[in-house]
DNA sequence: CGGGGGTTTGACGAACGTCAATCGGGGTGG
DNA sequence: CCACCCCGATTGACGTTCGTCAAACCCCCG
């Protein structure tokens, strides 16, 4: 499927304009059109409209407040992780989705004063403000982009579903394993022994609810029993079948499924 | 705001026609019409698009499949509760969103084998499939159902958030605090000090990721303190602002803000 | 060669789950 | 009308999981 493993070191800017191969003619929007391609087939003329939002995009470093509390309008990340989150008064906070290269953000999230969460970056990102992407909605037949981005946000919600159930129903070790295969999947990596998970453990506690030291130990518990292990931002599955076993439940589908 | 305290109570078919009084003549479409104009106002022509579904009604008990996983398909809950849900192979189960009388449901469900979620009867309801309702979508200016039929999901929206926070980082006494609040002002009682809440102790656990013997000593705990108190299906809000207190985080608004 | 943020570990305690038994109330059938 | 019964609520005892505090440790960068 989509291999991003090398679309996350994307730092550079400028070059790869018109050089050749597909991958370099997307250049910097490569990340973003492999994972819409992964929902719906794009015409020549959308990712033309996609690929023209490059100039546009902006750098942040880790930490950064990307989309306030409240905001919504049409974004996308080019490379780096962000997150959606909620932080308590007391410090607390839970992330309620990570938003991995190439995905979008802003699409979903009501305006109006309903939802109150922020997006942040996790690592330093590039992203591009997509206000001005034409979609092509409405009517008869739905374009190919308008598919992908539907398919986009049904993803989401289907992984926010599972994400309840890890919050709520899940042991820490069932946690852990589910979310490394959920990433694994939506990285587009399910062959590959590695890929690319660049989070602080303390960004994964807030996803999954625990404390940094618990996670760790989790963490440790896994990579002696050679089921997983994370270093340096690299993840590797060592043990897919053991570690499935141990998520339990199975995650979301990454592709849409025909309608019935 | 609305009133619910005696819909629920509403199981009597026929009857209570062309009386009278507005609640009256609204039947028992009285609770979804209700609900409705909590979040946009409905045309006269609506609210009698709305109560021509009530001869479709149907009743299911307690316990009962109202949307099998992965289904959709417009619906309201007229009178009882439901929920949404899904069971672990291991008997585990996580509910993911409580649905109050007057509420749809299946209007936001992704029927494309995306997310995987049951629709549950948790008392005895009575229901309406709203297929056949017209809603009067897309183009310029949405109806007045379209607009409170978002506001709905919007509302749904934002309260998952606030679930997912539950979940992941608020203690058992926090959750259920949390939660009471939200019931209270999801039912429109938040003057009152009193209102149904008909769910058995098992359900509030598997909604806030709970086992039923901790959820059980938090609700006598609460009880103890005079903050809360359950008996026979009705809560009783004690000390509004201890409780507040209680939950740290405060309750997704209940109704649609302003767009900014 | 120092920071400094992230990771790792130990010790301890609090929060929560499990097992098992009892209680209570309302619905049902005699 | 009453006895029975069953499901849900309640409680005690106990064990496990997980969080907190505190102290190293490690690695990356400057």
């Amino acid at each position: 499927m989509v291999d991003l493993t090398s679309a996350i070191h994307v730092q550079r800017f400028g070059g790869s304009g018109s050089s050749g191969g597909a991958a370099a003619h997307d250049g910097v929007m490569g990340t973003v059109l492999r994972r819409l391609a992964g929902f719906a087939e794009l015409s020549a003329a959308e990712a033309d409209r996609v690929r023209e939002l490059a100039p546009a995009r902006r750098r942040a470093r880790a930490g950064a407040v990307l989309l306030a509390e409240g905001r919504a309008g049409r974004h996308f990340l080019l490379s780096g992780w962000a997150c959606r989150q909620r932080v308590l008064r007391d410090g607390r906070r839970q992330i309620f989705d990570v938003i991995a290269p190439g995905e979008g953000f802003g699409w979903g999230e009501p305006a109006d004063g309903y939802a109150r969460q922020t997006v942040a970056a996790l690592t330093p990102v590039e992203c591009v403000d997509a206000a001005a992407l034409i979609i092509g909605q409405g009517d008869a037949a739905p374009s190919g982009l308008a598919r992908a981005l539907r398919g986009m946000l049904l993803e989401q919600d289907a992984r926010r579903l599972d994400h309840m159930i890890r919050l709520g129903r899940l042991t820490a070790v069932e946690r852990v394993a589910h979310f490394v295969l959920e990433m694994q999947r939506r990285v587009g990596a399910v062959e590959a022994r590695c890929f690319p998970l660049p989070l602080t453990q303390e960004a994964m506690a807030d996803v999954l609810g625990l404390s940094v030291v618990h996670l760790n130990r989790v963490l440790r518990q896994l990579r002696d029993a050679d089921l997983f292990e994370l270093r340096r931002g690299t993840a590797a599955v060592l043990d897919p079948e053991a570690l499935a076993a141990a998520a339990v439940l199975a995650p979301a589908a990454g592709r849409m499924q025909p309608a019935r």
